[in-house]
DNA sequence: TGTAATGATTGGGG
DNA sequence: CCCCAATCATTACA
C-alpha cells in the first residue's frame, strides 16, 4: 500500500512536475505549429478525444486495445503534457485537499455506547458490566443466573456478529481502495493524477464505508438495545415489595394521610430506606428503555411513585378494609412520635423555653401532627377539633395516647363505611389540600419528612 | 387451583 | 408532567 502509494506519487509529481513523459517523447505543443501539417494534427486529436469518448461504449477486450493503442499513439504525450498544463492552471489538483471531516458526534455515540455494553470493547469485558448490573439488579434470585447467563451469551453472539462484520467491511474498504488505487495508477498513464486527489479518492472511499461501518454499528446498537430491553423486560416480572419496605412506605403514608404526595426528594429517601431501586435492589441505575413514559433513573423512586399512586386510589377506594393497617402504622407512628415527644419534651424543659411549634424545626421530630389527628378521627369517630398548627406538645402526647389506646380494640369500630369516610378526601374524592402547610407534609418539606426514625 | 393482593402499565385529564 | 382510574399480569396464599 505505501509503496503503491509512493509509486503513484512519484509517477504522478514527475508527470505534472516536468512534462516528461514516457521516455522523454515531449512533443511541442499543438498551438506552435501551422499550415498544412496542422489539419491533420488537429484531426488527429479529434480523432484521439472522440475515442476518450466512446471508450466507456465499447467491450472490455475492445477498449483495452483501444487503450493500448491510444497509449501508443504519437500524440499522446502532448496530449498529456496538455492536461498537465490544464490541471496546473484549474489547480484542479489542489481542490477538496483540505477536506478535513470532523469526528462525527452520532458515531462518536455509537461507538461510546457499544463501549458500553460491552460489544466494541476489550474482549474479557463482554458486556459483563452491563449484565452485572442488571443482575445485580433482582437481588440475586435463582432464576437470575439464568437470564443472565442467557443475556450474556446473546451479546456474545452480537458481538462476535458486530466483529466479523466489521472486520468484512475493513477488508472490503482495502480491497477497494487498492483496486482503485490500481486504477488511477493505470489512469495516470493517460491523465496526470497528482498525490492529493488519490489521497482524496482514498478519504471518499473511507467516508463511505465508514458511513456503512455507521449503519452496522446503528444495528448494532439497536440489536443490544432489543437484547437489552427484552432482558429488563424477564426481570420486569413483578415482585413484591419487602415487608420492610411495605412497613416504610406504609408508614409514610399513614402518617402524611391528609397529604400522601410525597415529593420527589422524599420519593428518593424513600426508596433508598427501602433499597427499592430500578428492578428493586439493583445500583444499575439504568431506564428503563422500553417503558412508555420516560421514568427518573438512577433510582427506584418511581416505583415509589406507582406503590403511592397504587395506595392512594386504593385507600381511598376501600377505606374500611385499610382502616385496620391505617390504626396499626398510626400506632407505630404514635410510638415514635412519642419517643420523639418524650425528648422533645425533656429537651424543652431542659434547653430552651421557646415553643417548638413549626412540626419540622430544630430538633422536634414530630412527624407530622396533623396527620396523626387525621388519623385519630377515623380511628374512633368523633373528631379532634383542635387546631393542629398550634398543637402543642403536650396535647399530641395526650393524642398519641389516644390513639395507642384505641388500637387495642380497634376491630369493632370499623364496621360501618360511612363512619370511616376520610377526613383527608374532599367530596370528589381527592385528598384535598393540607390546611396546615406548615406542619402537614408538604412537598418541600425538610429532610425530617421522612422518618429518620422508622425502623430499618 | 382459585382468589386476593399488589406492582406495573395505559389512557385521559388538568 | 403528575395524578387518577382502570386494567393487566404476576405473586402469595388458602
Amino acid at each position: 500500500m505505501d509503496d503503491q502509494s509512493r509509486m503513484l506519487q512519484t509517477l504522478a509529481g514527475v508527470n505534472l512536475a516536468g512534462h516528461t513523459v514516457q521516455g522523454g517523447m515531449a512533443l511541442p505543443p499543438p498551438h506552435g505549429h501551422e499550415g498544412a501539417d496542422g489539419d491533420g494534427r488537429k484531426q488527429d486529436i479529434g480523432d484521439i478525444l472522440h475515442q476518450i469518448m466512446t471508450i466507456t461504449d465499447q467491450s472490455l477486450d475492445e477498449a483495452q486495445a483501444k487503450k493500448h493503442a491510444l497509449n501508443c499513439h504519437r500524440m499522446k504525450p502532448a496530449l498529456f503534457s496538455v492536461l498537465c498544463e490544464i490541471k496546473e492552471k484549474t489547480g484542479l489538483s489542489i481542490r477538496g485537499a483540505q477536506e478535513e471531516d470532523p469526528p462525527d458526534p452520532q458515531l462518536m455515540r455509537l461507538d461510546n455506547m457499544l463501549l458500553a455494553e460491552g460489544v466494541s470493547g476489550p474482549e474479557k469485558g463482554g458486556g459483563s458490566a452491563a449484565a452485572a448490573a442488571a443482575a445485580a439488579a433482582s437481588g440475586g434470585s435463582s432464576d437470575n443466573s439464568i437470564e443472565h447467563s442467557d443475556y450474556r451469551a446473546k451479546l456474545t453472539q452480537i458481538r462476535q456478529i458486530y466483529h466479523t462484520e466489521l472486520e468484512k467491511y475493513e477488508q472490503a474498504c482495502n480491497e477497494f481502495t487498492t483496486h482503485v488505487m490500481n486504477l488511477l495508477r493505470e489512469q495516470s498513464r493517460t491523465r496526470p493524477i497528482s498525490p492529493k486527489e488519490i489521497e482524496r479518492m482514498v478519504g471518499i472511499i473511507h467516508r463511505k464505508f465508514s458511513s456503512i461501518q455507521m449503519q452496522l454499528k446503528q444495528s448494532t446498537c439497536e440489536a443490544v438495545m432489543i437484547l437489552r430491553s427484552r432482558f429488563l423486560d424477564a426481570r420486569r416480572k413483578r415482585r413484591n415489595f419487602s415487608k420492610q419496605a411495605t412497613e416504610i412506605l406504609n408508614e409514610y403514608f399513614y402518617s402524611h394521610l391528609s397529604n400522601p404526595y410525597p415529593s420527589e426528594e422524599a420519593k428518593e429517601e424513600l426508596a433508598k430506606k427501602c433499597s427499592i431501586t430500578v428492578s428493586q435492589g439493583s445500583a444499575a441505575g439504568q431506564c428503563f428503555p422500553t417503558s412508555p413514559k420516560s421514568r427518573p433513573c438512577s433510582s427506584g423512586s418511581w416505583k415509589v411513585s406507582n406503590w403511592f399512586g397504587n395506595k392512594r386510589i386504593r385507600y381511598k377506594k376501600n377505606i374500611g378494609k385499610f382502616q385496620e393497617e391505617a390504626n396499626l402504622y398510626a400506632a407505630k407512628t404514635a410510638v415514635t412520635a412519642a419517643h420523639a415527644v418524650a425528648a422533645a419534651v425533656q429537651n424543652n424543659q431542659t434547653n430552651s423555653p421557646t415553643t417548638p411549634n413549626s412540626g419540622s424545626s430544630g430538633s422536634f421530630n414530630l412527624p407530622n401532627s396533623g396527620d396523626m389527628f387525621m388519623n385519630m378521627q377515623s380511628l374512633n369517630g368523633d373528631s379532634y377539633q383542635g387546631s393542629q398548627v398550634g398543637a402543642n406538645v403536650q396535647s399530641q402526647v395526650d393524642s398519641l395516647r389516644h390513639v395507642i389506646n384505641q388500637t387495642g380494640g380497634y376491630s369493632d369500630a370499623l364496621g360501618g363505611g360511612s363512619l370511616y369516610s376520610p377526613h383527608n378526601l374532599n367530596a370528589n374524592g381527592g385528598w384535598q389540600d393540607a390546611t396546615t402547610p406548615s406542619s402537614v407534609t408538604s412537598p418541600t418539606e425538610g429532610p425530617g419528612s421522612v422518618h429518620s426514625d422508622t425502623s430499618n
